[in-house]
Order: C-alpha cells, then structure tokens, then sequence
DNA sequence: CGGCATCCGCCTTGATACTG
DNA sequence: CAGTATCAAGGCGGATGCCG
C-alpha cells in the first residue's frame, strides 16, 4: 500500500487524502453552494440549518487555508464577508456532484425518498 | 434540504447516504481490493495490515448486509471464506475509482508522492 | 481460519457563551 | 454580522480475549 505522511498525519491511500481534504459532514455541502456564487456567512448558516458556527467558522477557515474557496472581506456597514470557489474547488465539486448522483441512485435503490 | 430518516438515522442529503454505506476509513479499500476477484478474510488482513480484526469484521458484516458484497463459506478442511463483489458493489466501486483518481490528483496539486 | 464480545481512548462534533 | 473559546458528549476505531 502506498502509505505517505502529509501535515503530520499518516494516510494509505488516495481516497483517503481526498476524504481529509473535502470529506466530514459538511464541506461537501458547503462546496455545493459556493460552486455557483458566493456566498455570506449568514447565508450559508441559513441554508444550512443543522451546522453549529463553530463547524461552518472550522470548515470554511479549512477550506480556505486548503485553497478551495476564498474569502473576501467588504469593508461595509455592517460588514460583509463573501466566500467564492476556486479553480480547486471546482474540481471538488465535481466529486460532489458525483457522489450526490450515486447516492440518489442508492437511496432509489433503497426505496427512500426526500420530502 | 432534502431530509430523510434510513435505519433510525437522519440525513440531510444523498452524499450523507452514499457515506454511511461505503464511507469510513476502510469499506472502499476493501471494496476497491474484491472488485476484481473474491478475497479470503486472512487475504483482505494481509492486504490491509492497518486494519484490526474487529473492523475488518464489521466492515466485512456490513459491507454483505448491505448488498455490496457476498459471503460464501466452503465446508473444506480447513474451512474457506471468500467474499465476492455484487452488481451494487461494482457501482461502489466505479466511484472507488473516481475518488482514487481524485485524491491522486490532489496528492500531485500538494506535492506529494507515496512510496 | 474466521470471526464476535467487551472495554476503552481519542477525536470529531455539539452546545453554549462571548467578542470585534 | 461574523466569527472564537470553552467545555461536554458521542461515535469511530483500537486492543484484547474468547469461540466454533
């Protein structure tokens, strides 16, 4: 196995490195909104109901520092934060849209539906 | 957001699903090995040296219940245990494919090469 | 050989409160 | 509005031992 050490930490394998980077309960989400316009703190907190600041502050300072969205301070009243995707990000949110599409397939599978 | 309830448990989106079934540390390098021909328990144990017998087991006993692989025990001696991929576990494991391709990438973006 | 059961530790996440 | 700090809780995974 082609085991490498990256920021301190051990991975095994690919999917993992790429499951450290987008993975966890909420960048996903996260990067499927910002994919098409930025978007506010606020916002974000918004449409996503179940996030604690503490997550979403953590996941997008993460996402950030990893180059996947930016961060733009508008030096208003009141102040106003925006977060845009990157070229990286993009990418990653082709993954999403991957995994979204499979996971619908699996949830048809399994007979559940949304509401 | 599209929430649903599966198994007592509460989701928010397809990808959370998708997760839940084939996520975790080592589901999708073990789907990713038996994809291609059908592995012994003491195979996978070799193949995967970080893995312990409790998670191999439970990923082994989830993995079956869950469609994505079967089970098949010959009454030799000594006695033999082989899993094999399902129709649903070749689909898990085209998006193996597709996260393996992208943590390599990722891996290239961020300089890193495993040995 | 191929597991399962029990116990336990750590890390992620949640809740709440506070700040510029 | 956009966060940070602190503490608590829970789940994932590890270590060990037992069994057919």
């Amino acid at each position: 196995m082609p085991n490498f050490i990256s920021d301190n930490h051990l991975f095994h394998n690919p999917v993992e490195f790429a499951m450290s980077k987008i993975g966890g309960t909420y960048k996903m989400p996260i990067l499927w909104r910002i994919k098409d316009k930025p978007w506010r703190y606020s916002e974000l907190a918004a449409s996503i109901p179940h996030i604690s600041h503490r997550m979403l502050s953590k996941c997008l300072k993460e996402l950030t520092e990893d180059g996947f969205i930016t961060k733009e301070i508008f030096p208003e009243v009141p102040p106003r934060t925006e977060y845009s995707i990157t070229e990286r990000g993009r990418k990653a949110s082709e993954i999403v849209a991957v995994l979204r599409n499979y996971g619908a397939e699996l949830m048809q599978e399994y007979g559940i539906k949304s509401h």
